[in-house]
DNA sequence: CTGAAAGCGCTAACAT
DNA sequence: ATGTTAGCGCTTTCAG
């Protein structure tokens, strides 16, 4: 057989056909200027009449870029993610680039497992969300080997990356609640430790409090991938009862844990914001559709996604520039200004009965 | 220079450094028990001296799969696709396999162009989500092709896909708001045109509302991407009210668009369920977490798209296996249950003052 | 404007 | 158990 037996059409059978070598039949491709135009338009019937379709993955390996993004997200489940990769695609829309998506469930392990394999597929950069960015050496790596790479929604100051201060946006929502009147507030969290952003989340929380001359209260940590959320949610307010102790707002790290611990009041009985106010994080859609409308500290999801992404694009093109990158800025924070967003669920703390 | 200057290690350097070929290099790293432990040893040190991290693109073009998955879907704006996404990820996770993710915004131009930058690309598979799987060549090009794919969402019956009877389930959703009292139910729905799913819930909400005696009414078509869809909600509720024609009922084609017209409704004066019930589709988990909860006509989103993995992975096994592939299940439709969420947003009608 | 030829990094026969 | 060699499909000098 002197044929391949495999169905798809080869660059050297479209030359064959066009009656020119695969040199010729590459340029018309890629560089139709630089080709007759008889010759191109034979080329171009040729591929045609074959479907050839050419083979990205011989390009890549030749080629100085694959036009491959990778990008890595705790989860979708969250639609600040998903919003987050919208903006993203947005981002690299008409780039002729591609994503290559991992998720890692907040699974360091999972992290760094993602990342080499990305690496592995010759990615041209690479868009993260860490679950803790201050403390992986996995970056500095990244760094010290020089790829291309931005951080989204880490808010680590020294590094690349595109978010919201998270801090600051979490102190001026608690101050926010301090103002409608609350003293008695409780930050509800997943795990701590797991997350760099539920920890800064939580200074600005401290921050807010102090400076009301308040004193922070230690953060309910919930486990985020408990069933029995709502249930741990009744306990503790139960507790808290017993204690005389219950506040009367709480801030949450983010929306989908609002809506969660929402929910839980709910089948205990109180109401919201009669009983308990609530702040979120995040300012999903969602939010606005609700009644009452949850209250929460907006980041701008999918600017930070776009954002993130053109940056990354900058950087990646600033490698091929004759001028060895200087555009130093993308090299470090960029914070997008976060916004406060009123809503049904906070109002004033219920009148104390004393 | 008799050195690269590239900074990345070669299969090889790492041959040189452990004093080997370049072969058995190739052998340690993916048969490791055909090389002498010793060689292995060597091998395993010289790598690691060299971070030598295997250039995926040189493999999958000498080899016959590339272990990517291509992946299209309409948006992640609407966290039905995102959960289907979720699934995937979860089906894929341990399979060595990567994602190669594309949004196309329903829009079918960009429908092809994704699909070929994919198969460009070289994926081993599809999954994919269209717009309007039923008028649609592309899936006939691609299975003469010899693709393998797997539709996602789209219940085209005689085509490989995985999905719920949106017919059926519509009817059923729509039969529990006639069984509840409705006689006057309208459907809204996006463009209809653009999407095969909200033509088949149509259809069913016809079958329903006949089986009952009852005449089907044009459903109300809204714009899904305009900016004022509450004003335009608003005007036909008015117009309706005009006409003494205002329904009890309205039959959202997704949970989505539920939720934007309960908004307006409530922006209207209008309460749910009191004054107007609303049904929606989809089984967004938000939806449980409002409140009202959102009745709905729940599909599950994460099994649809691990299914649809499944099957594409054993789909993409077959050719390998010497059977020529005769599991001919997977070429055809799997369709899973559909469950009717009730919900407070649905209610008997309001009272007739005649 | 076009062609010949040299690889990109890797795997898989085929020989030792 | 290991080495040699021939490409996978493409781009890109370098020569005409």
């Amino acid at each position: 057989m002197t044929h391949k037996e495999n169905g798809v059409a080869d660059i050297r059978d479209v030359a064959q056909r066009a009656g020119c070598s695969i040199a010729t039949v590459s340029r018309a491709l890629n560089s139709p200027q630089l080709v007759r135009p008889e010759t191109l338009a034979r080329v171009q019937a040729a591929a045609a009449a074959l479907k050839f379709r050419p083979n990205a993955l011989g390009r890549q390996l030749r080629g100085e870029r694959t036009g491959l993004i990778g990008v890595m997200l705790p989860t979708l489940g969250n639609p600040v993610f998903a919003d987050c990769l919208e903006g993203i695609e947005a981002a690299i829309d008409g780039t002729g680039r591609r994503l290559l998506l991992v998720t890692t469930q907040y699974d360091p392990e999972r992290e760094r497992n993602a990342i080499e394999t990305l690496l592995q597929q010759r990615v041209d950069g690479l868009l993260l969300t860490l679950a803790d960015a201050e403390h992986s050496v996995l970056l500095d790596d990244l760094a010290a080997e020089g790829v291309a790479c931005q951080l989204v929604y880490n808010d680590a100051p020294e590094r690349p990356c595109v978010s919201v201060d998270n801090r600051a946006a979490a102190a001026q929502g608690v101050a926010m609640l301090i103002e409608a009147g609350h003293r008695d507030i409780v930050m509800v969290t997943g795990a701590l430790h797991a997350s760099d952003r539920a920890k800064r989340r939580y200074l600005g929380y401290g921050d807010a409090m102090r400076a009301a001359g308040l004193t922070p209260l230690p953060a309910f940590e919930i486990d985020f991938n408990s069933g029995a959320r709502g249930e741990r949610v009744r306990e503790w307010l139960a507790q808290r009862e017993r204690d005389g102790a219950r506040p009367t707002a709480l801030f949450c790290s983010n929306d989908l844990l609002a809506l969660g611990v929402m929910r839980a009041l709910r089948e205990a009985g109180l109401r919201v914001p009669d009983d308990m106010s609530v702040l979120g994080f995040d300012g999903l859609a969602v939010g606005e559709l609700l009644s009452p409308t949850l209250a929460t500290v907006v980041q701008p999801s999918v600017e930070i996604g776009r954002h993130a992404a053109q940056r990354l694009l900058a950087q990646i093109d600033a490698r091929g520039g004759a001028t060895p990158s200087h555009d130093a800025s993308l090299g470090h924070a960029l914070m997008l200004p976060h916004e406060i967003r009123r809503g049904g669920t906070v109002s004033a703390p219920p009148r104390r009965q004393d």
